[in-house]
DNA sequence: TTCCCAAACCTAGAACCTCTAGGCTAACAC
DNA sequence: GTGTTAGCCTAGAGGTTCTAGGTTTGGGAA
């Protein structure tokens, strides 16, 4: 009987998979153990635990969105920097969701100082850069960008924009034109 | 031996409060079971299954959130209303984050119908009549503010702004302080 | 008071998931 | 070939969900 051939990085990519199709919550190491054809006990020794598994997946994700960001940020400035992050996330979730749920598992320091979670408020920094604010405004900024985002796109997901016949990308171009315009004018303090 | 006398409105409760002191991940029917001292099969005979639980802790918290806001809200307008209607958001998911978490599960179309959500964007577009917008920017603004007030309590909630040593309560009025001009500034399709 | 019935509670058990302990074996290096 | 090791196994304990069917209790009707 010839061999899985399972690995620590093949199982958390068939965990990431598995959480696009059928749900981050519904993803289990039997599940995976099912896919592999593997008892589950066996996965075990490539793991850890259930909860190491998931953030694995959140480490994984939070690595393949700046990565995406990075790219679709490359060569462009101001606005047009701001409406490029903005797709490049937003769509990533679109594709990902699982992955996108994954990404709001709370990581232990150690493991999110590793992790690329800092790539993204560096680069929310780099597309300020195109609107000139000083500290502290910068990081209220940033937190209010990633807060517009996060929110929208899981709202989104949840359906929680259906009961309103407006198209949601309509909304989406709005609120981005919006946000220019409010990092163009931030108000003084 | 005396009844525990559990009722489908008391489970709910508890379920609500076991959210707050362990998170919504961790409420599990045989955990109420215990506190009410009561065999786990005991319960379904008042609540169906676990996830309609999990969804009326849901409906309980949106319906406890829409009375939060309305009293925060009477007898406001503009950005005072705003200011306030922010507060009682964010106060809220931090007093009850299992509850907070809880509304994030995605109800069935006839539930979330009679449920509080509803209130929530007609809450919102109170606010906005003192900013005199049309419609479509209207609907655009409400999920706008709906998205920030979301993302931002959720990140906060998940430590997402820990990293940086800025003041999240700084920044949270900052934040409202630029939606406010915002919306004064809401931008011509 | 007595009866009765519906709501509250029970036991038993199947199915699934997590995780530990310990043993076997295929595949690769020497 | 021999050893090492990573991959895989069985066995089993313990937790959670949920079904089926039986028992008790408390309060209202007769």
């Amino acid at each position: 009987m010839p061999r899985a051939g399972v690995t620590s990085e093949r199982l958390v990519q068939a965990a990431a998979d598995l959480a696009d199709e059928v749900g981050f919550a519904n993803v289990t190491v039997s599940a995976l153990a099912r896919g592999f054809g593997v008892r589950d006990a066996s996965l075990y020794s490539h793991v850890g635990n259930a909860q190491e598994l998931r953030q694995r997946v959140a480490v994984l994700a939070l690595a393949e969105l700046a990565d995406r960001v990075a790219a679709a940020l490359a060569g462009r400035a101001g606005k047009d920097a701001l409406v490029a992050f903005a797709n490049a996330y937003r769509d990533y979730a679109k594709d990902h969701p699982g992955r996108y749920a994954a990404m709001q598992v709370p990581l232990p320091p150690e493991v999110a100082a590793t992790s690329a979670a800092g790539r993204h408020s560096e680069m929310t920094r780099a597309i300020l850069r195109g609107y000139d604010l000083p500290e502290p405004a910068q990081t209220d900024a940033v937190r209010l960008l990633h807060s517009t985002f996060h929110g929208y796109t899981s709202l989104e997901a949840a359906g929680g924009f259906s009961h309103t016949p407006r198209d949601t990308d309509a909304s989406w171009s709005r609120t981005l034109e919006a946000l220019h315009v409010l990092l163009s004018h931030w108000p003084p303090p």
